[in-house]
DNA sequence: GGATCAGCGA
DNA sequence: ACGTCGCTGATCCC
């Protein structure tokens, strides 16, 4: 043995707990709402420190008893606050995590980490074994000698500060020997070490270079003048009693030697099970990794990675994929493969197929040029079970295949149990219905830049197959939970559906104008030129505007300009900020309309050149099971924050335009959420409104304000209640939305729920609903779990609340527009109807119509999406057509 | 590659 | 600390 490494457990684990715990921060919990933080930063920590080891360590714990501390001063530790709830349920985990690892831990009544660190630490140096102790706390410097460095975490965990007898008199000026008077002389008021009163680090330090101890010190006390020379006189007492408390005991009486702490080999599978568990995803690829590595190395061992206990045939050619199709005219599991999510453009690496009893991996180029397998898949008779069908859907369209009759889909269905684990991947979602094992897509394929095949084919044959199997295998289970929490409608008659209806939208397109589209970026590039060189000229120096550390720095250090907010990291340079500078310095305005139109230029006109296709049309994906509250959102690119409210940035929608003698059409609902408010919270005055046909921000106004003639000022005031309201809003950001103090904002709150109390009453109903089913729901059985909302942190449980009264609104109206784009759908095909939807917008939707379907679609559309739920009040919706995007104003 | 800031939409 | 749900780009640091 040479090296020795100890650990102090307590401080390392509270460290990797306030690490991600800042105030407000939501931690890291299971599925089942295990809080992970701190044993996530634990154990990189432990990986990190694990890197340096050659296999001797210790962790020490505290232990909850008092120690001979707290005999000889009561104060000990007192007054420190109380340890919160969410860490102390991690202390067992951690705990687990050291044994699973086979690292040994100790903790002994009567004594403190310190203690066992500092036993162990001085036996080993005395022996002349190197000796590294990690910690957060200083106290442990008073062991550092020529054999013992003390490395102390610093707050982000991400360095440490190395400690050795020549650093730290390079630090203090003082020798390691002084490290605890020190600190007796200072005290510790995190410990409640009283120390000499008056006396913090810089006297403490002056006063140890001149007399070297404390005991030298009260030999020549008398020598001291002044007002310290008193104290110094006085607090005798409670400096010695601080010197005893914050000496660690070096002779603690262990039940073991520091040879005995060596790490135990493990099995590593135990190890990823228990990351599994805790649904550490990162740690379970980490750890797999290192295995496979070692495995590696033996051939031998190498097919220990595929699972024995699943089995699954081999299809790589025709006559045999026949012969499998020939026998199985029957409801199977279908798997689609894809080397990247974006499947508009993905190869397809594999299909599985299953039908629960025999399970298939089928040679993909074999299977898309296979008439029989073809034949099956497109079959109206035969029901498939799949894992994200829209992404099968669409890739057979791009290769001009059909697939019919899809009677469940596994991610779907797991979205409706539970909407936030749409995000999660094949493993993590199978991972939380079953006790299947089955490899995160890491394991077989890499990430990042390294992504792709393994070269072992059977790795991923396997898993592929194993999809197609468990997809089979979760479905009546799945089926039953959607059945038990009155969901299966809403996944057999909207989201399958539904899908169907965003594949073709996908593959469909939107048609790109390059012409106005280069225009546009040559237009911008001049005007950002030109901002450019007036904003340099107006700072006296060329710097990166885009960069707000650097702007920050022209405007608040170069010109002294007054700063108003701070980020976390520097001053803060957005739009609000600027907004109040305007009048303080000619550049602002600059800045400000470059930033706008960087804007433009990079995220509209760069980006979405990147994402158009050789058919010179923008394919978007809509994730239909990723948000929480039921929303569509779309990417590659996003066609859902197209700019519309400066004319400016409105431009840009020029570029979108219909095909050749077609028009595009767009419907939108109005209002549709404080309809849903109105409907769900049944709030008569709104209703009424609503039923008048009036304007609600105004007649809203009318009734805060007391007035019949509204002002332009007080519409908008009441709009933003009126949004505010939707959304869980506070006095405080309202004061800021509409410029008013917090006080009147407050008064506005109070005035609008005495006008519309069903409201308030709402609202606690649906608080009170979420805090004892832990969830609330929409109109159509739409699940949302709020598990903040039984928070003891104070900002959690308001963030719980907030959620809590806005899903049910904005997820209701997403069930809406789900509902009319089916039913739309579904006429425009059965009608055999040219026109095409290809864009929803939460509240709105756009057709690419023919002239000769464009009368017809202007009534029909609206129609449709009017009645496809039936509300206490009216769904209204309006509509236009234009050649392009912009026209649809 | 990930965190941070910024800014676009409903 | 400070209104919901999203996506993307630029910079900066690991």
């Amino acid at each position: 043995m040479e090296h020795l490494t100890l650990v102090d457990g307590n401080s390392v684990m509270f460290r990797a707990y306030y690490a991600t715990a800042y105030p407000g921060a939501v931690l890291m919990q299971t599925s089942q709402g295990v809080y992970t933080n701190a044993v996530f930063a634990f154990v990189n920590m432990m990986d990190k420190i694990l890197e340096q080891t050659n296999g001797h360590i210790l962790v020490a714990f505290d232990t909850a008893h008092p120690t001979k501390r707290h005999e000889k001063y009561q104060e000990y530790k007192a007054g420190r606050a109380a340890m919160p709830e969410e860490l102390a349920q991690q202390i067992p985990l951690v705990k687990k995590y050291l044994d699973k690892a086979g690292i040994k831990q100790h903790e002994q009544i009567g004594y403190e980490a310190d203690d066992i660190i500092g036993t162990l630490a001085k036996e080993a140096s005395q022996n002349n074994i190197k000796v590294d102790v990690y910690s957060s706390d200083r106290d442990l410097l008073q062991l550092v000698d020529q054999n013992i460095t003390v490395h102390l975490l610093k707050k982000g965990m991400k360095e440490l500060d190395h400690y050795t007898p020549e650093s730290l008199y390079e630090k203090y000026e003082l020798t390691h020997h002084q490290m605890i008077d020190l600190k007796a002389l200072m005290g510790d008021p995190s410990d409640n070490i009283p120390g000499i009163p008056g006396v913090g680090e810089k006297t403490a330090i002056k006063l140890l270079k001149e007399y070297e101890t404390i005991e030298n010190l009260y030999v020549h006390q008398d020598e001291i003048k002044g007002k310290m020379g008193e104290k110094i006189r006085e607090n005798k007492e409670l400096a010695y009693l601080s010197k005893d408390l914050v000496t660690i005991n070096v002779e603690s009486p262990l039940p073991f030697s520091y040879l005995e702490t060596e790490k135990i080999k493990i099995e590593t599978s135990d190890l990823i099970d228990f990351f599994k568990e805790l649904e550490l995803k990162q740690l379970v690829v980490r750890m797999a990794n290192q295995n496979q590595n070692t495995l590696f190395k033996d051939e031998e061992k190498s097919d220990k990675k595929t699972d024995k206990s699943f089995s699954y045939d081999l299809i790589l050619n025709d006559e045999k994929l026949n012969d499998i199709i020939f026998n199985h005219q029957e409801p199977m599991s279908i798997h689609f493969e894809f080397s990247e999510p974006n499947y508009h453009k993905a190869e397809l690496w594999g299909i599985g197929l299953s039908n629960g009893e025999n399970t298939y991996f089928i040679d993909p180029s074999i299977a898309l040029n296979n008439q029989t397998f073809l034949n099956y898949l497109k079959n109206k008779e035969i029901e498939k079970y799949t894992f994200d069908y829209k992404a099968i859907k669409v890739f057979l369209m791009w290769h001009k295949k059909a697939i019919h009759t899809i009677s469940f889909d596994m991610l779907l269905a797991a979205y409706l149990i539970k909407s936030s684990i749409g995000k999660e991947d094949f493993t993590t979602i199978t991972s939380l219905f079953s006790s299947i094992d089955i490899s995160y897509e890491e394991q077989i394929y890499g990430k990042g830049a390294k992504k792709g095949l393994p070269e072992n084919k059977e790795l991923y044959y396997e898993h592929i197959a194993k999809k197609a199997s468990v997809i089979y295998k979760l479905k009546d289970d799945l089926l039953e939970t959607l059945k038990d929490q009155n969901q299966l409608e809403l996944l057999q008659k909207v989201e399958i559906p539904l899908s169907e209806v965003l594949a073709s939208m996908e593959f469909s397109g939107l048609l790109v104008d390059n012409k106005e589209l280069l225009n546009q970026k040559e237009v911008l590039e001049k005007r950002i030129n030109v901002l450019e060189e007036s904003i340099y000229k107006e700072a006296g120096e060329t710097f990166n505007i885009s960069s707000p550390k650097q702007l920050g720095d022209i405007l608040f250090e170069k010109l002294n300009l007054s700063q108003g907010k701070k980020t976390k990291t520097g001053y803060s340079t957005n739009v609000e900020v600027l907004e109040k500078l305007k009048d303080e310095h000619p550049i602002i305005p600059y800045i400000m309309e470059y930033r706008q139109l960087a804007k433009l230029y990079s995220t509209y006109i760069i980006g979405i050149s990147q994402s158009i296709f050789s058919d010179n049309k923008v394919h978007t994906i809509f994730n239909q099971a990723l948000t929480t509250t039921g929303r569509l959102s779309s990417i590659e690119p996003n066609l859902q924050n197209i700019p519309i409210r400066t004319e400016e940035g409105r431009k840009i929608r020029k570029i979108f335009v219909a095909e050749k003698n077609h028009y595009l059409l767009g419907a939108d609902y109005s209002q549709i959420e404080l309809r849903v408010l109105a409907d769900i919270a049944n709030v008569k005055h709104l209703k009424e409104s609503f039923l008048n046909n009036e304007d609600i921000h105004k007649s809203t106004a009318q009734k805060v304000f007391h007035v019949t003639d509204v002002t332009s000022e007080q519409r908008r005031q009441a709009k933003a209640v009126n949004f505010g309201i939707i959304y869980g809003i506070g006095a405080w950001s309202l004061a800021e939305d509409i410029h008013v103090s917090p006080k009147e904002a407050q008064m506005f709150i109070d005035r609008y729920l005495e006008i519309y109390p069903e409201i308030k009453q709402y609202m606690q109903d649906t608080v009170e609903f979420a805090t004892e089913n832990g969830y609330v729901k929409t109109l159509m059985n739409r699940r949302r779990y709020i598990p903040e909302i039984n928070s003891k942190v104070f900002m959690q449980k308001e963030f719980g609340k907030r959620n809590a009264m806005n899903a049910p609104i904005q997820g209701s109206a997403a069930d809406i527009i789900k509902v009319a784009m089916v039913d739309l759908f579904k006429y425009l095909e059965e009608n055999d109807k040219k026109s095409k939807i290809i864009l929803q917008v939460h509240d709105e939707l756009i057709l690419e119509v023919p002239e000769e379907e464009l009368e017809e679609m202007k009534e029909l559309v609206p129609a449709i999406m009017k009645k496809a739920v039936k509300l206490t009040v009216s769904l209204e919706t309006s509509c236009d057509v234009g050649k392009n995007w912009y026209e649809l104003k």
